[in-house]
DNA sequence: AAAATCGCGCTACAAATGTAGCACGCTACA
DNA sequence: TGTAGCGTGCTACATTTGTAGCGCGATTTT
């Protein structure tokens, strides 16, 4: 669970997640305060060890990636906000989600009435 | 930012979101796994001291409570993982949400249908 | 009223976290 | 062909976390 982490490690998975595989120079300059490089090193390999983050050899150094897929992710996050912030009701997730629509044009709403659309027929079946 | 907590504490201002206002009794209950009640005043005591929670004497015992208000921190919670998990997109965040619709009826969508349409009202106002 | 409880704060301490410094090997290029 | 620069992997260390034990006052129980 990415909740067990602290929050300097947890902060360079999110970024990873963000960011997608980077290096460790990326990773230092998408952090929220400059850290040297052996720092950052040493909270990759705490990572590794725990199994969040994997590692690759490339050109210019290695590459570190979350272990576990975005899309897994995505959803334990997801219903972790969903269980603590809104008594387990994805609809109100949804709704909240609705009310920062500042960042929601038009087309994006046509697409998620489409979706409910889908959900409902997958329902119906 | 709650994001800043390390996991204990984190685990506990989760609680108290998800519970309410809770006694130190009542935070152990809901623990993941059990904790001597001076471990958990001492963690409630760093969380008061940092300002995330405050707490409030009442017939047994002291209520402790988050600092910031549920509306608040569901809204940073929600925004948090669209930025890591979504790429920023709070519309994917919905369609992902509309995804695990296993606990959505066919009420709740409509109900969220209603929402779309008045966010699109407030779009084209 | 002595004894058993209950919630509380304080102190103490082991373990984990956060961070930097150093020495090494591999480029690149003056 | 040395020397300046990376990226790396230790090791070391201060700080923070995570947790329990102890002693205290208030409340209840015999």
């Amino acid at each position: 669970m990415l909740s067990s982490l602290p929050p300097r490690e947890r902060e360079i998975v999110d970024i990873l997640y963000e960011r997608g595989a980077s290096t460790v120079t990326e990773v230092g300059e998408a952090l929220s305060d400059a850290l040297s490089g052996s720092a950052i090193r040493a909270m990759l390999k705490r990572l590794e060890a725990k199994g969040f983050v994997v590692r690759e050899a490339s050109e210019n150094g290695f590459v570190y990636a979350p272990s576990v897929s975005d899309k897994t992710a995505r959803k334990s996050a997801l219903s972790q906000v969903v269980r603590v912030f809104f008594n387990g009701s994805a609809t109100s997730a949804a709704a909240a989600l609705l009310g920062m629509q500042d960042e929601m044009s038009a087309d994006e709403l046509d697409e998620l009435e489409k979706l409910i659309g889908q959900a409902r027929d997958g329902k119906a079946k």
